[in-house]
DNA sequence: CTAGTTATTCTAGAACA
DNA sequence: TGTTCTAGAATAACTAG
């Protein structure tokens, strides 16, 4: 099971080979945020507080973790891998040979370690990590107690991993491999070792690892010597305390140079600032692509709604044109002398139309319209433009315009317009207008009920002609029309009340004055010549690829901003550029949730590095209420830019939402961090000497013999 | 069986008292044998081969193990212990004093200590040892998962060592307490740790337990000369180290760096490589600002035509709904039989309407429309629900089938469809059509031909009307309308090419039918209810405000790595970071002109970071096609995160552009990352050793890795 | 037996938190 | 101050000669 086979599948992420860009942390603050708000971060099953970051690192020989970092940290490039990938096997076929020709063999300790892993059992305890880059003791109890001795002289872990550092391995801090099922932790972490030239399926590599043959310590002395001896002697034998990595190819150029005269000294307060400086550089790496993941998804969403938009746009561009054509052409025939009546409209596309339910009212002239015209060919089908005009909102005016003369509405003479007439029929029923302001309630009448013609029963009506046209409906064609409940939609609610149309009721009815438009055949839907032009979706794709691009250049900063701190590290020991190692973010970040990274730790914005009290502080003024779509929304509290449009920032979020969050730069989380310590150090731990009293002469130790372990 | 137990069987020779002694693991040369023959020494039956000694006593402060051995060494004669008593009471006492006095305590971890010595439960774990002059940790293991914990805030019995020793608690080698029971040893020995002044029942003397405040580590550890001071200092002063070191304070002002100990050395082609990197992650820097400027102005751009568009698309939202109303209500009317022509339902906007043009034609029942409809309050101002239908584009479909009875269209009877009907006027000038297909042209009279109402010039007639509307033109109400023009724009190209109204006028025509249509005057510009949600405004908003928040965190990211280069600056002596000067790019890049930057030497995007040439460059991959708006297009050749939308990669740009882009790493494409790496397992793998060395060397254990021993 | 090497143990150094 | 990882150092335990 755990096999080196399962490495694949797990976690793919770490998988491939690279475990460098897989992590890809680099860019990504999120897992952080994972871990919530009590920072109460490190706590295993048992809860211990632990730390992630390896606390230190280049101490006594082996000093300059330069030689290992590369593959400690995973968010180095895997590039360099590649690179290696060739050199590696040269440089362990010479060390081969160097040894051979030295009589000496690859170190027992390690051959043992292999042993360890090569074997496919105690996998529980000890086994590969997915990439196949280092490997893990699962259960550091249970491996000592039984796997250890089997090829050691001792049962202590710690002896075990003395070797391990011997031998240049180091502990990851970061678990890189989540394959770790959350049934075999026990009450520990597993740790996870690795050295450059310990990998799965690659036993040439171990004559890569030596031990430091010549601890520079030899000369007992120390330090201040030895720094400087080491720092020069890195390019060859010595300085390879642990490695042969004659030159390591993590520092490129690195100049073999011997003297200290290409050496430069500087005050080690100095690098640790710029360690720190490197430190918050990458803290806002990491934040700044969590934003760009949510602009990318907001970008998208963007799109999507456009698209929508822009569709319906069209339909809605070709559904006026299309009535305004018919319309047009409607009245020019009935100036025309040859108007025809609305049923005569649709009488061509109804079998028998002669309906004679409405009378002519007083009004003037009818308008008639030839069916004729129906015959499109006879128009240009060049389109009515449509136009943005001005909207009619107000509900007020037209109407009352056009309806009560009374109103103060037009200069106009309309007055004599005919007088209003209301349906006898449903007035009876009809409900009280919603529109108060207007006098008279004119109803609908429900003559035509129900779609199946209730009045109209045998004769074929439009209804029946537009229920047959459903038939054959099409894409391009008209849709299906359901005039019959459009009409009783529009009726049946107690006459008075027009219900709208249904959506597919509208389309049809569209379609129906489409198919009786003349010339709008070609395009009743070209676009208005006035037309804003539309927001075009390459627009979006452009933005869309432009945020993969800083996505990636994102990434590309972060891991440059890495790599830096990663040659900063010999002189900052630990490396641990905290929440780095954090696991993936950047594969698929998920949904990157800034509160929590705000939240986190792991986001320090603004710290002024310049200044030593640079104080914008892009933490006092971020403030997060992302809508429900995952868009960030951020009121940003510096000044903006000019020619930033300011618009939005009154969204009603408080400013001060994350006050105090950000104390002096840092972003400082949670503060109640130590909440929950173990500690209780009850007063009876405060004063534990009280009851030490009694009697000291037991005998020494002298007593017993030496118990000798037993395990059994 | 093979439980160290037996140990005690085989070799008790050690058992007494003395600790060395203990172990006599010396004398266990003796289990090697036992392996037999193989000389594979390493392996002890399973038993594990024990020093039995402290190995080393005397390292760092505290150097000197004459402060201990004493008691240490159970040997020593108690009775020196004597005589001290009396000066420890004192010494405890001044401690006291003095810890009091400066607001100290005793340590949190000796009184830790002494809570779990205190408490009677838990000697299953730790306890006193007889004498009490010492404690004995009986299973580390349990102890370290179960005690540890609840004082401390790990469970790691190391670093609870750690503490131990740092308080200067040394580990007992010769396990002097018998009290051992068989059945307490898991599988590993019991570890005796003292200290001087820890002694059971004896709480005054924990205040001479200190840690060493000032790690003589100054002096880096010299060790030869540690060894000796401490010798003489004995009693008293001794350990100074950790003891209650009166004021040793003596090494406090530690510090400041003068000394080269606070000095790191480094090679300068190691600043060197920095202040390359600087120098790229600024040129990248810059790129990045770029493109997030170019993002903005396409955000905003964005916004814009966003803006107009949903504007726009208001309008025809509300045109639409005006329009289907009213033809709804128009149609209703008809069937009511108070159908009313076309110019009724203009009528009562119009002085007199009553034209005669037209005459009835052989159709139907004339639909004639009571103005009274127009009084709005009669009808509840719901608008008909609009829809995006299925856009009737087909030319051919719909007309050709409602007018031409031949084609194939309907099932209907719509034969019977009274027949086309050519308008006689323009028949002459009439255009040839432009739909082909459609044989009649009809052509729409001319009629009303000018605007001045050439054929109306007395009457008011609608167009006067409505001209006299536009006066009264307000931005809800209807705009002003030049029907007349409309009319003839529609008819006078030659009668047979209606026109596409103007804006204008297919405005003032919706303005129309609304005032004729009753109830609409409330919202008939509501959306329709299927309508997609239109992009909000404040998503674009919110982009840019994010855009603001990333430019402000790059220019932060950009003065940091500013200030990092300017720190490396003195070390590098040419001072020059190149490109660097150039003034400033992120405060207002201005247009940012992508290619001239990428071609300009500021940019060096991907130098690889690790190795000295690495010449690949982004420019090289970067093509920079921006539209007329200023916007990027960029064509990425690398594969998109997951979930990326590689839409829009089509556009007619060779995605291979970029090919050999970025290579190493910094935007490392994809390729087959992992290609090579997940190692098979190979043959050489499992069995590594034999591929290793091939020879001779392998000698002991290692020749055959894995020997495990198996026991039972 | 000696010297060289490796292993084991205990303790200290260092960096952080 | 505590926690962690790593190194120092002494010495044990071997190995080879």
């Amino acid at each position: 099971m755990y096999s080196w086979n399962d490495s694949g599948g797990l976690n793919n992420v770490t998988s491939s080979y690279a475990e460098g860009p897989v992590y890809d942390a680099n860019s990504f603050p999120a897992n952080v945020a994972a871990q919530g708000t009590t920072q109460q971060p490190l706590v295993f099953s048992n809860q211990l507080v632990r730390r992630n970051q390896n606390n230190q690192v280049a101490r006594g020989h082996f000093t300059n973790p330069s030689e290992w970092q590369d593959t400690n940290n995973p968010i180095i490039p895997q590039s360099d891998f590649d690179e290696d990938e060739e050199q590696l096997e040269q440089k362990a076929l010479e060390a081969k040979k160097e040894a051979q020709r030295k009589r000496k063999q690859i170190p027992p300790f390690v051959q043992k370690l292999s042993s360890f892993l090569d074997e496919s059992n105690n996998t529980d305890l000890i086994r590969w990590s997915d990439d196949g880059r280092s490997f893990i003791v699962l259960d550091e109890d249970e491996f000592a107690k039984t796997l250890i001795p089997e090829l050691f002289k001792h049962n202590n872990y710690a002896s075990f991993v003395r070797q391990l550092n011997m031998y240049g391995f180091h502990k990851k801090v970061g678990l890189s491999d989540n394959s770790m099922r959350a049934s075999e932790k026990k009450s520990k972490t597993p740790s996870e070792y690795w050295n450059k030239y310990f990998r799965r399926g690659r036993p040439e590599l171990l004559w890569l690892i030596q031990k430091p043959k010549n601890p520079p310590s030899t000369a007992k002395r120390k330090r201040g010597e030895d720094d400087k001896g080491k720092g020069a002697a890195d390019s060859d034998e010595e300085g390879k305390k642990y490695g042969p990595d004659g030159e390591n190819s993590s520092r490129p150029q690195l100049p073999s140079l011997t003297g200290t005269q290409d050496m430069a000294l500087i005050p080690r307060s100095e690098i640790q600032g710029l360690r720190q400086e490197l430190q918050q550089l990458q803290n806002q790496q990491r934040f700044i692509s969590g934003v760009i993941q949510n602009f990318r998804r907001s970008n998208d969403q963007l799109r999507q709604q456009t698209m929508a938009f822009q569709k319906m746009h069209e339909r809605h561009e070709s559904s006026i044109n299309a009535i305004l054509t018919f319309l047009a052409t409607f009245y020019n025939r009935s100036l025309e002398g040859q108007g025809q009546n609305m049923q005569d409209m649709f009488a061509h596309v109804m079998p028998q139309t002669n309906q004679t339910h409405g009378s002519v009212v007083d009004v003037g002239e009818d308008f008639q319209m030839d069916p004729q015209q129906a015959q499109p060919g006879r128009y240009t089908k060049k389109p009515l433009a449509l136009l943005p005009a001005p909207v009619i909102k107000d509900a007020t005016f037209p109407p009352s315009r056009v309806i009560n003369s009374s109103r103060p509405a037009l200069n106009t003479q309309q007055k004599r317009t005919s007088q209003p007439r209301v349906f006898s029929q449903n007035q009876g029923n009809a409900q009280p207008s919603r529109f108060t302001e207007v006098s008279a309630s004119p109803t609908i009448k429900d003559e035509v009920a129900t779609p199946d013609s209730t009045n109209l029963p045998e004769t074929p009506t439009m209804i029946d002609v537009l229920n047959s046209v459903n038939a054959s409906n099409t894409p391009t064609g008209p849709a299906e029309f359901d005039f019959s409940s459009a009409l009783s939609n529009y009726q049946n609610a107690d006459g008075n009340t027009p219900l709208p149309l249904t959506p597919q009721q509208r389309d049809d009815m569209l379609s129906l004055m489409v198919a009786n438009t003349p010339g709008n055949g070609d395009n009743p839907l070209s676009a208005s010549a006035t037309a804003p032009q539309l927001p075009s979706l390459e627009q979006f794709d452009n933005s869309q690829e432009q945020l993969d691009m800083l996505q990636k250049l994102q990434e590309q900063q972060a891991s440059k901003v890495q790599h830096l701190a990663d040659r900063l590290q010999p002189l900052s020991p630990t490396g641990s550029i905290p929440g780095l190692e954090m696991g993936n973010f950047v594969g698929d970040p998920g949904q990157f949730d800034l509160n929590s990274f705000i939240n986190s730790d792991d986001y320090f914005p603004d710290q002024g590095i310049g200044d030593t009290a640079d104080t914008t502080n892009i933490g006092d003024s971020l403030a997060d209420h992302s809508n429900g779509n995952g868009n960030l929304n951020l009121d940003l509290n510096w000044d903006l830019p000019s020619g930033t449009n300011p618009r939005n920032l009154d969204q009603g979020y408080s400013n001060q939402t994350f006050d105090n969050t950000f104390e002096d730069g840092l972003l400082m989380p949670s503060a109640a961090d130590g909440g929950g310590r173990v500690e209780s150090v009850s007063s009876e731990a405060t004063s534990p000497a009280n009851t030490l009293g009694g009697d000291e002469d037991l005998g020494r130790e002298a007593a017993s013999p030496r118990k000798r372990l037993r395990r059994g």
